[in-house]
DNA sequence: GGTGAAAACGTTACGAG
DNA sequence: CTCGTAACGTTTTCACC
C-alpha cells in the first residue's frame, strides 16, 4: 500500500529538489553551481529520482483562466454508507472525471474534499448532477466557491532532519 | 485584477498543453509528430505560451513522502471579523509559511481552506499553533486528515468551446 | 563524483505560403 | 503572421577516469 521508495535523500538531492520543484527548466549548469556539483552528478542524481519516482512528474502549469475554466469550488462530500466497494467506485469516478482537479479521501465531518474547476455555475451545477444525483450513496454535498486561490501548487518543503 | 493574458489558443495549443501538463519533458519531436506541426512550430509556440503565462510554471512534483512529510490535512478556517487588513495578513502568512501547500478564500460555511502537509501530528499541531493561536481573528477551524489522496494535480481539462 | 566527447535537443534565420 | 527546413549553439548523455 505504501511503496514508499526508499532512496536515501542527501543534502544535495534536497537542494536539487527545492530547485527543480520551483523550476524544471533550470539546466544542469545552473543546478551544479547552485549545489556544488558539477551539470553530470546533477543530472545522474535527478535521473535517480525520478526512476525511483521521488520526483513523481514533470509538469507544465496551466492558467485555468487562459484554459477556459475560471472558476474553482471546494466540495466536501458525505456518503450515505462506507462500504468498500461503493468507495472505490466513487473514487474511480472522480479519478477519471475531467473536472475533478484533486480529490481526497478523508477523516472527519465529511468523507471527501474535492477541488472542481469549471467555466461558470452552470457547468458546475452540470457536474453536481452528473456526479452526485445520479449516486443513491452520497448523503450530502457542501460546497465552497474559490474567490480567491491565495496559494495554489504541489510543492512540499525538504527542509529539517 | 484579472489580467488573464489574453492570447487565442487554436486547437494546436491546446492539443500542446494537454501533452505537457502531463510531462513538460517531452521533446518538440514527439510534440510535434502528435499535433501535426513541426518540432520548431511546436517549440515557438510553447514559448509564446510561457511568455503570457498560459503557461505558469514548469515544474517537478516531488513525492511528499520522500521528502519527509507523508501526512496531508484539510483544514477550514473561520474568521472572527472580515477585515480586508486582517485578511491579507492572514493570505500573506499562509504564503509564506511552508507548511501550507494550497489556500482558497471561499465563500460558504469557512473562510477559507488549506491543504496542509506534515510529518505527523505532531507537527501538525505545532502548525496551528503558530498559524491558528496567536491569531485572535480566528474564530475556529475544523482538520480533516487525508487518508488517500484518491487524485492531486494540478491539470486543467481543454476540451470544447 | 569529475571530465570530455558524442549525441540529442532547443533556438534562430531564412524563404515560402 | 505562421509554417517548415536547415544551420547553429546549447544541453544532456555516456564512457572513462
Amino acid at each position: 500500500m505504501s511503496p514508499t521508495p526508499s532512496l536515501n535523500l542527501d543534502s544535495f538531492d534536497r537542494n536539487i529538489l527545492e530547485i527543480v520543484q520551483r523550476s524544471n527548466r533550470a539546466t544542469s549548469d545552473q543546478i551544479a553551481e547552485q549545489v556544488g556539483l558539477s551539470p553530470a552528478a546533477v543530472q545522474r542524481r535527478l535521473k535517480k529520482m525520478r526512476e525511483h519516482k521521488v520526483i513523481q512528474a514533470d509538469i507544465s502549469v496551466v492558467d485555468p483562466r487562459s484554459a477556459g475554466r475560471p472558476m474553482t469550488f471546494v466540495v466536501q462530500v458525505t456518503l450515505e454508507r462506507e462500504r468498500a466497494d461503493l468507495m472505490d467506485a466513487f473514487k474511480k469516478e472522480m479519478k477519471l472525471h475531467p473536472a475533478v482537479q484533486q480529490c481526497y479521501y478523508v477523516t472527519g465531518s465529511s468523507d471527501f474534499i474535492l477541488i472542481i474547476t469549471g467555466k461558470d455555475m452552470e457547468d458546475y451545477d452540470r457536474f453536481t448532477r452528473e456526479a452526485f444525483f445520479d449516486n443513491t450513496n452520497i448523503r450530502g454535498f457542501q460546497t465552497n466557491v474559490v474567490m480567491d486561490a491565495v496559494k495554489v501548487g504541489l510543492s512540499v518543503p525538504l527542509a529539517e532532519e
